[in-house]
DNA sequence: GTGTTTGTTATCAA
DNA sequence: CTTGATAACAAACA
């Protein structure tokens, strides 16, 4: 499930790879995950080279030096794969690095460039997608979906204590809502509200101000030291090398019920939060 | 065959 | 208009 530090440890990756890079050739393999036509996707990318690499919470924005952008979404099971000209064996179907777990079982689309590369968009569950869109709509999207981003300027411990005022919705709900905070997701949820000690479940207006700056400060810490370690590799999150994030590591609750909590040796418990899979203290998280 | 996994949106209700 | 709650989607795997 790649969330926030998954998708940025991609987009770095990523950016560091194909930007001043020429797209050469367009190979559609599943129309559902290309938003446009096939025909006008090719159009639009085609002959163009890539200047920068933008993202905001999970969704990444290629942008072309047409002035478009890719927006690429990875939902659940998404993964962006480079493969260097020197990695491609003769064909274009198998590679030299074969001891990698890369396989082209899911691949949904593959974009060549003019260094000889290609970047592999895969997805099991065919729930990503790519979109070309005009600098215009990029703009109105990242702007109009999305709250302030941790890390951020915007992201600032007033405008976070805000969203819990009036709301009555649970405090997971509430962290999951990417207009009201960008980029978390069921598993940073759980650890961040693990972290502060505070039950999923709780109503957003019945957590206290302490409780709110402490929710802030761990938000930021754990994100930002998820990034440093390339994320948390669960079912098919992968760097576009196919390497695995080591964050699943530090993960205190999030796929340990029945194990011992970190803080008070209880028992972590799994219960089902805002339809999602929740894991929590019972003991440490009030 | 069944239940489980989750990011996002549609839909309906209040 | 805002907010909240829930189902639905997709597909593989145990």
């Amino acid at each position: 499930m790649p969330e926030l530090p998954e998708v940025e440890t991609i987009r770095r990756d990523l950016a560091s790879r194909i930007v001043k890079d020429k797209v050469t050739q367009v190979e559609i393999r599943d129309t559902k995950t290309v938003k446009n036509t096939a025909g006008s996707f090719r159009t639009l990318v085609v002959g163009k080279k890539v200047e920068d690499i933008d993202r905001k919470g999970k969704l990444l924005a290629l942008e072309l030096d047409s002035g478009q952008y890719i927006l690429v979404h990875l939902k659940m099971t998404g993964q962006l794969i480079w493969k260097s000209k020197h990695k491609i064996v003769a064909g274009g179907h198998s590679f030299s690095d074969s001891a990698c777990n890369f396989s082209e079982r899911f691949t949904r689309l593959v974009l060549t460039f003019s260094s000889g590369g290609k970047l592999y968009f895969n997805d099991m569950r065919r729930f990503g997608y790519v979109k070309v869109v005009t600098k215009e709509e990029k703009e109105k999207v990242f702007a109009n979906n999305f709250g302030p981003e941790p890390l951020t300027k915007e992201f600032t411990p007033e405008a976070f204590g805000k969203l819990f005022a009036k709301r009555t919705t649970n405090i997971k709900a509430l962290l999951l809502n990417q207009k009201l905070i960008a980029g978390l997701g069921n598993i940073y949820v759980d650890e961040t509200l693990f972290a502060a000690g505070i039950r999923p479940t709780r109503r957003a207006n019945t957590i206290t101000k302490p409780e709110i700056a402490k929710l802030y400060l761990e938000i930021n810490r754990i994100i930002a030291l998820a990034i440093k370690h390339r994320g948390t590799t669960f079912y098919s999150f992968v760097d576009c090398e196919g390497e695995k994030g080591s964050f699943v590591h530090l993960l205190k609750v999030y796929d340990r019920a029945g194990e011992k909590c970190a803080k008070c040796g209880g028992m972590v418990a799994k219960t089902r939060v805002a339809g999602r899979g929740t894991h929590y203290c019972p003991k440490c998280q009030k």
